[in-house]
DNA sequence: ACGTATTACGTACAATGTACGTTGTCAAGG
DNA sequence: CCTTGACAACGTACATTGTACGTAATACGT
């Protein structure tokens, strides 16, 4: 009965990453979108139910691009493996990582790389409650690290603006916040994210 | 010259923040604030340089109402009461954590509180690049675990729905997230959250 | 008293999400 | 072959958003 669907879910998926990527989450919406697909605004309504789900596919989309390593037996190896995949991916789409904390998503890959965090946790002993709180603990982490790490006012590598603007706040007041604001051009953001996830680790073999 | 002014930052602070918590985020606009403070939409351009700047706000306000603790000697005591009391305030406004992930602030309010963050974390002998990876450990913690506890959407405490589509899900394919679902209702948020936090701590001591 | 800077507020416009209606297109049933 | 009905594409229209701009009112220094 339908006369032939002009595009695809995967289609809009693609299309409103490539945006989002180039010019920010602000500018994304249905008529951005639709324009960079030669349509109109409500023609993406066949494809998605409210702008609502449409940033849940961009999440979507930002996950299914974590490629999730095979079990190697060893939980540790496996934890790291799939927070620092994770990471990868996100560091990729750095615009994304607002949308990819806030917005809760029930779709296949976000609950398949849930359960892949869980399996490997789960060959820690850990069990019931342990294991939530284990599980929440690493997610968390990670998005939390990876938000703070690109966002921090005071430590983006490239902008050499705010660590001026670091340097100009009352050093009697924050001396601690004057020293770090130097230290982050220092280590690379990826050194920085595994030393994070060192300690994590860490807490997590004891 | 000022022909005297209507209102003050402080309250349009506290009146979008009481706004936000009752009605959610995305019941903010300048409109809704104006409305409910008996004015106009432009009057809140002399207290807030544009909407971003409301936002910017809100999320001081809630950093405001967290009581920082004295420095006791103890740098794990201190670091956990930190934590601790962020937390507490944080779940007091909970429509308002993507706000804090997301939004970068230099107000002294937020200033402060790292400056104690880092005070404390310091003084496990810390500094430089360790104490910058220490830092954002613990403050991206915090939020994502705040964040990943009040959203998720397989473990809403008080939700029952959310709990039973996650009963619904393929046993097969996902058997451990299963497992978490129940988890949740059991343990309380509270002692949820301090289990997360002793992993962390533990790795800050070893 | 007067000028001047600053605030309060109304108007207006561009952009957004989307409800609704119309039109076109396919595939199956007579 | 023709009809019919379901679904996709798309245009129109409206409410809501942020805010640029302009006007009127106010309170102080001189």
């Amino acid at each position: 009965m339908p006369p032939k669907a002009k595009f695809t879910r995967a289609q809009l998926q693609t299309a409103a990453l490539a945006l989002v990527d180039r010019d920010g989450l602000g500018a994304l919406s249905m008529r951005t979108l639709a324009a960079t697909l030669g349509t109109g605004p409500m023609t993406l309504y066949n494809y998605v139910r409210d702008r609502g789900d449409l940033d849940a596919l961009v999440v979507e989309g930002v996950m299914a691009e974590v490629k999730l390593p095979r079990d190697s037996g060893e939980w540790q190896r496996d934890v790291r493996a799939i927070v620092e995949a994770t990471w990868r991916t996100v560091r990729c789409h750095p615009n994304v990582i607002p949308l990819v904390l806030t917005r809760r998503t029930l779709h296949e890959t976000t609950l398949d790389w849930a359960e892949a965090l869980l399996r490997a946790l789960a060959r820690s002993g850990r069990s019931g409650v342990d294991l939530l709180v284990a599980f929440r603990t690493v997610s968390g982490f990670v998005m939390g690290f990876a938000q703070a790490q690109l966002s921090d006012p005071l430590t983006p590598d490239e902008d050499q603006q705010d660590v001026a603007r670091a340097q100009a706040l009352p050093a009697d007041r924050f001396p601690r916040l004057i020293e770090i604001a130097g230290a982050a051009a220092k280590l690379g953001a990826d050194k920085e994210f595994r030393a994070g996830l060192d300690i994590v680790m860490a807490g997590l073999a004891r």
